[in-house]
This record gives C-alpha cells, sequence and structure tokens, in this order.
DNA sequence: TAATGAGATTGCAATATATACATATGTCCT
DNA sequence: AGGACATATGTATATATTGCAATCTCATTA
C-alpha cells in the first residue's frame, strides 16, 4: 500500500468508527468477543440497530463473525481499529469493567 | 466529562477525521502549522474546498488559527486528534519529509 | 413439522455531507 | 485609492447516513 492508500483505508476506518453506538460496539468486542443480542442488550438499543451498524462494521472489513449454533459471535478483526481503539482506552482508561460494558450479560 | 461524554466527543472527532483530505490536513498541520495555500497547493485541490474543510475542523474544536498579516495560521489544538493522528503516523512512519507532504512549498 | 429465538434485511423519512462555483471580505503595498 | 493576494461565505445539487418498524431467514428443539 502506498502512502495515499494506507491514508485512505484509515480514513475509511475513522469514518466508520465515528459514531458513538459503532464506537462502543467496537470497544466492547474488543475485550471480549461477543454475541449480537449481547450487544444491544448491553448498550440499550434496538436488535435491528446494533445489526445494521454491525454489517457497515464487516462490510468495512473492522469485525468479523461466525455463526456459533443460534447465535453469530463478533470481533474486531482490523488492525488499525485495534490500534486506535487500544491507544484511546490506554489513555482514557478504559478497561471495559466499569458502568456500561461490565453490566452486559455474558451469554455463551 | 463522564464515560458518555468521553465516547461521544471521541466519535465526533474521529468522524470529522474520518475523511481523506481532512485528515491530510490535520498530519500536515500536526508536522508544521501552515497557511491556507499551503495547504491547497500542496493538497492539489481548491482553495474552497480546503478552506470548507478546514471550516469544519475549526467549528469541532480540532483546528484553530489566527491572522498574520494577509494569511490564516493554523495548527491543530485537539488532543484527542494529536493523540489519534500521533499514534497512526508513529506506527506508519509517516513523517511527513517524504512524498506527498514533503512537497508543500513552505510559505513563511 | 411447527414454534421459537437470534439475526439480517428492507423500506421509509429525516438529516447531514461533499463539492463546485461565484462572490465577498480583509490585508498589504504602491 | 486601487490592485493583488489570501481566505471566507453563500448557494445549488448530488449523495450518503441514521433510526426504527416490519419482515424474512436460519438453526434449534418441542
Amino acid at each position: 500500500m502506498d502512502r495515499d492508500q494506507i491514508c485512505c483505508r484509515v480514513a475509511e476506518v475513522l469514518k466508520v468508527l465515528g459514531h458513538p453506538v459503532r464506537l462502543q460496539i467496537v470497544q466492547t468486542l474488543l475485550t471480549k468477543e461477543s454475541c449480537v443480542k449481547n450487544l444491544w442488550s448491553c448498550l440499550e438499543l434496538s436488535q435491528a440497530t446494533v445489526s445494521q451498524h454491525l454489517s457497515v462494521l464487516k462490510g468495512k472489513g473492522i469485525v468479523d463473525s461466525v455463526r456459533e449454533g443460534v447465535a453469530m459471535r463478533y470481533w474486531v478483526c482490523d488492525d488499525i481499529s485495534k490500534l486506535l481503539i487500544g491507544t484511546l482506552m490506554d489513555h482514557y482508561g478504559m478497561d471495559c469493567n466499569d458502568a456500561t460494558v461490565g453490566s452486559c450479560k455474558e451469554v455463551e
């Protein structure tokens, strides 16, 4: 990848992550792979909304998923996203064990 | 700022940076404060386009500017942006002294 | 095989965004 | 004052995004 391609890919990733819901989804997944129900019950959003955002994330190659019985397991697969969100979580001391993310019901 | 506010602010910054032109502008400014003409001649874009993107960046508190004679000097003033773009530049070894950014004419 | 639970998809309506172009404003210099 | 240059603003148009409800698919199990 040359400089321009890197730049455009980075911009693409930043843009996709630039939405509160997607940001929280990626942050949550970075801490722990999880299924869709876990995400929407945790983030208090409609199933359709979360599913739609996941589809955007997957379309851009930021997350990937695999079916596990009835559920789909999602995880973050993009390195730029891991780097960026990891940096932010370090900086803001977000370890995903407090309020918002910690209240997710474990679905396994 | 509580967790939600941080999340929304971060998302806002990511979204604004999620455009190739704005990303390059911020990356350039992070390396060296500069005027608008330097940016548009360097990035090979129209003056109006760069000016509009700068106005978006300024509106979101990512850059700030001051008049210096005929020109306006811009610089990055947002910490999240500095952290994120700095991290990316480190990771990709972009020191802004090569191809794209290095070809900018210094305007001083 | 019918019922159920988990997800995906689709169709709005509202809103936001990108870009081009023309024009206006502000500053410096002669 | 008037020209040259740097930047900002306004308008128009095309395009993209968002949230939600309704609907559809797929896998499991009664």
